[in-house]
DNA sequence: AACGTTTGTGCAAACGTTTGCATTGATATT
DNA sequence: AATATCAATGCAAACGTTTGCACAAACGTT
């Protein structure tokens, strides 16, 4: 049951006669290697069931093809769909790929980041810990290994960023809101500024300001957790107003879901009243009802891009820092929340 | 740039006038080595940020410390749930994780098994994909490296399994709509004999022979893919039926959700005319209306638990195989969709 | 015939760590 | 004084792979 030994370079060379450095050129293709070696070789490695030692491989060539993950929270719908993305896409071109939560902890997403290099992984894709503040030890260890950070993302950090077109997606939505005659849109958003919240507040302003409608600051709320219980709780608030709003566009669907249960609490009629538009395309917003409209977030592909630039990277390593951002398509998905005949 | 190195034992030695030897066995605090030298040593070692080169390590003592998990699809939140609770232990007791999707597919399961021990995974941690039948590949793999099972697991497989206790929980969920009073308990179930799906029908069959109802084929319905759309679907079947029942057990949230959407649609009163108890606790059985009661399965500690017994079995290695099966409690949730008054 | 070139192969070093054994000097025991 | 014991340290091998260089044989060119 302990753990057996594998078939060595030493073992094929010795049952071939021939020196283990030929073993392995034949192995990896080398040119030198004549081609009836080659073929003689690869057929006994396969029956005898050679596997090459990772570990000797990557100690001696200081390449692990491993990639390290950092992500705040595994188990939330979007990052593991980022996460699936990830995995087909490093798999697809040979790497592996080591995954570890930060909590939105930022002294443990800093722990992660050092024993992942300490490891020996070759490259790390990261999502930001919310109120990633002290960037500086993530700048050093950008130093020594490329990074490539995707959907939480800092401009302080320079290296390729992976997000989605947040702004335009925000902004899509309302307008969407205002075409179908709604005037009096609210918005739900963090109160911190977490760069997701104030693309989409950027997208936001932008529609209103395109179709001229004035912006009213009390149509404006914020939360520090952009979380379902408060959703219901701001959309509260919107209902006590005397000149209640016609639309409420929520910068996340769980918030756009809490703004739905209080809206059916007090008989609002959805999205005749108040329509509500929510951004993520998570799971609920089709059991929720009416069905919610959002954002589609493309994650895996988010992933995989996300995993092209930094093998990129990799594979042609420049002295350059790349600083590129890439923008991911996103897409509205309209139900029933915002369906008006 | 270009990947640094790092500081060596051999640079360390050097500076401080000692052998290799010497400067390895006072940072792993050998008994030979004087408390003075130790402490000189680790004093340089922090001041020249010193950290093993872990491929080394694990290249000479054939240990990685590194643990693979398959899981048949990482974007599912009891899944990624389980995975928290195993990367929280495993980090813990000091182990990376490397995590890897089967998608369901047999033949990437055993594909992935066999590159994460070519990769040197000390053992591995597996949730098995939908009808794995040829365990074959497995058993061999499993003579090398210790494995441990968890949620989708198999009896073919001699190794340690954890799971929640299925049948149980079953039980007490059908128990509680007994004693709500109803008597005619429908059942939707996998077609295919699961684990999972066959435990919660004997559950099933328990609680109705403990109180002496008869068990009627008419209201055991099975689907292949037990999803929110079969649930509307079988619901519906059951719905046109002479003699409706009076309540609804589904093996998963989604297909019992589907039972609400279905039920909704035919003006059906929840739980009054018909109450409707899932499984699993995901999120959206808080979200459909009315919420539904549930099973709760605590994920994290399925995968805590798991982690554990595998280390204990990396750590104290013994020729004989291990079989133990572990059940994990879980608890009824009773909300709205049965909740009598 | 002497010399380059090409082709295929082998030798040996290197990667950084751990560890069995040898070595040294000092101290305790007879 | 001779010997056994002990504490602290160093030497060198080993893990499995890759790779620069050397080498030998075969061939082509002058």
């Amino acid at each position: 049951m302990s753990k057996k030994r594998n078939t060595t370079l030493k073992e094929l060379s010795k049952e071939l006669s021939l020196s283990i450095s030929t073993v392995s050129r034949a192995l990896n293709d080398h040119p030198d290697i004549s081609q009836e070696t080659k073929e003689r070789v690869r057929k006994l490695a396969k029956q005898m069931n050679y596997v090459p030692n990772l570990f000797a491989r990557g100690f001696r060539s200081r390449e692990t093809h491993i990639l390290g993950v950092i992500v705040p929270n595994i188990s939330h719908l979007f990052t593991s769909t980022i996460l699936k993305g990830i995995l087909e896409e490093a798999e697809l071109r040979g790497y592996r790929v080591i995954i570890s939560e930060s909590n939105n902890n930022e002294i443990k997403q800093v722990e992660m980041l050092n024993t992942m290099t300490q490891f020996g992984v070759d490259g790390v894709l990261m999502s930001l810990s919310r109120k990633t503040i002290n960037v500086e030890e993530i700048l050093k260890i950008l130093n020594r290994i490329p990074i490539v950070l995707f959907d939480k993302v800092s401009s302080k950090i320079p290296c390729t960023q992976v997000v989605i077109n947040e702004e335009e997606a925000a902004f899509n939505a309302v307008e969407h809101l205002i075409e179908l005659g709604k005037q009096r849109i609210a918005i739900i958003k963090e109160t911190e500024n977490s760069y997701n919240s104030e693309k989409r507040y950027a997208g936001y302003l932008r529609a209103l300001n395109k179709y001229g409608i004035p912006v009213r600051d009390k149509l404006i709320l914020s939360t520090e957790d952009i979380s379902l219980g408060n959703g219901r709780r701001l959309t509260n608030i919107l209902l006590s107003m005397k000149k209640r709003p016609d639309a409420i566009f929520a910068i996340t669907d769980n918030a756009a879901i809490g703004a739905i249960k209080a809206l059916h609490k007090f008989k609002v009629k959805i999205p005749e009243e108040i329509a509500v538009v929510g951004f993520s395309n998570s799971i609920n917003s089709t059991i929720v009802s009416p069905a919610l409209t959002t954002v589609d977030q493309p994650g895996d592909k988010i992933g995989r891009t996300a995993v092209r630039f930094l093998i990129q990277e990799l594979e042609n390593p420049t002295n350059d820092v790349m600083t590129k951002t890439v923008e991911i398509k996103t897409s509205l998905i309209v139900r029933d929340s915002s369906l008006m005949v």
